[in-house]
DNA sequence: AAATTGAGTTCCAAATAATGGAATAACAGC
DNA sequence: GCTGTTATTCCATTATTTGGAACTCAATTT
């Protein structure tokens, strides 16, 4: 209620695809700016070329840097560039283990991945993006953090329409009118209107399809999970190749995931107590 | 060299065992402080806990909280508890993926797996502590996140005591005085004597053990492997239960653990060149 | 060898943000 | 409706950050 649309507020200004923007959290939010920047970066950086990134005075960039590494936020490579430093793991290890939507789809998640021998994700909502909670395949090991804890649009993934699909109808427009759209395939939606038609549409059937619009030959069906309280707004998906995964046949799985869904909120009903 | 020193030197301020002390980073380091405190609580903290362990003003207090929910480090569950934010999985998704050390290090991981059967480990000293960077376990799909990016202790630990190994003698005596001994089991070493005999000892050696010192009923072997910029100081081990890794075994397989360490150590000349 | 360029670091007065004590608000239990 | 507990807001004071310019260092060119 209130406590969910203030979040929903807040979450709107963080991680979304293009712009970062400057929070209003002084020191930190500069910051967490040059942070993002380095992370996002596909190699490691410069001091010159986050210069230009992040167009602040030398001086100023320098200190900032500086206490970055210093807290082991960031590391220098052997050639003085500038990585993601390996604190972050041991932050992100906790926050996962710990993290209560996760520990409760967790079986219900490997089930639905034993009914359907495709690979099976858990998603939650933050800001504009998608954050993958989980991953269950069947197959390899998993080379978990290739995927986990990724953030992906919401536009253009299964997860991603079902959980827009709980949004009430304010925070919803608001939230796409915040988008900027990347046409990642030829089937991605690229205006808020199309999309706005199509999460009506889900809201109504209770599931949501990937039609190749995030990767091309990948194809998934999401069903949208919430807590109570709305802290979590996400959602589970079977996802796989398009040769193997017919819309008909998708269509068909829509059943088992939303009941995989329907078990996952009973849980956390149960374990979490009626108010949450 | 001299890089490396000032890196170990700054590393000695870092995630600790026992106290979280204010580092020389202003602003940004009394947030991490806050940050290291919820994240390594073992269950969400409401305001009031957070004031007591924080010892901070209560209007101060409030406004840290709030930068750092706002930014996604932090987040409120349905209780107004402060939990981990899961914006620091996007950030530590990231990290990973691009680690090159991971990246050279993975598949002879898995030969390693592969001929002995038992789960292999990579790791990486930052500060006082081992950062685990990846984990290859034959059986069954892993959880990733609750090994990987796992911070434990230097002075338990096969990988730790390998890569203690590396450092040289004024770096190693420096990190030993500011460790605290916690007694995980009957065999933890307890002091910084006992230890650096042990490492010595390992050096001379070129493998190390882990003889039930962190877990009990777990024991591994360990090999060293450092980038030539030794920005990297780290190690491998395989890991296993007692009943099934006999001491003799484990002294059978330092050999192919140190061949496999040596793999990775000529992989990563060739693929960062020669000045790493 | 001297000069030049490019990259990174240090310095310090002015501008800005953080501090913390006290007052206020929200809420659950009685 | 009161009471104790917990969380939030306010604002003058204080400490930190800012950013332009000067400086160092190493590699490259003249």
């Amino acid at each position: 209620m209130l406590a969910f649309l203030s979040r929903v507020d807040e979450a709107m200004n963080s991680s979304g695809e293009g712009a970062t923007q400057a929070r209003e959290t002084g020191t930190l939010g500069k910051l967490m700016v040059l942070l993002d920047l380095v992370t996002h970066a596909d190699a490691p950086l410069r001091f010159t070329d986050i210069l230009a990134l992040a167009g602040q005075p030398r001086g100023t960039l320098h200190r900032q840097l500086s206490h970055l590494l210093e807290e082991g936020l960031l590391e220098l490579d052997g050639d003085g560039r500038y990585a993601p430093g390996l604190r972050l793991l041991d932050f992100a290890a906790r926050s996962w283990a710990r993290n209560e939507f996760r520990l409760i789809a967790e079986p219900h998640l490997s089930d639905l991945q034993q009914a359907t021998g495709e690979t099976v994700h858990l998603g939650v909502l933050r800001g504009q993006s998608i954050i993958y909670l989980d991953k269950v395949d069947g197959r390899q090991p998993v080379r978990m953090y290739s995927q986990i804890g990724n953030a992906s649009p919401c536009y253009c993934t299964g997860v991603g329409k079902a959980a827009l699909s709980l949004l009430p109808a304010e925070g919803l427009v608001d939230l796409l009118a915040g988008l900027s759209f990347t046409s990642f395939t030829a089937s991605t939606h690229v205006s808020a209107e199309t999309l706005l038609a199509e999460i009506r549409e889900i809201a109504v059937e209770g599931y949501a399809f990937d039609r190749e619009e995030h990767e091309a030959g990948i194809r998934c069906v999401a069903a949208p999970v919430w807590s109570q309280d709305r802290s979590f707004i996400g959602g589970i998906s079977i996802t796989g190749p398009a040769y193997r995964l017919s819309m008909e046949l998708l269509r068909q799985w829509a059943v088992p995931v939303q009941l995989a869904a329907g078990r996952i909120m009973e849980d956390m009903r149960i374990r979490l107590g009626p108010r949450r």
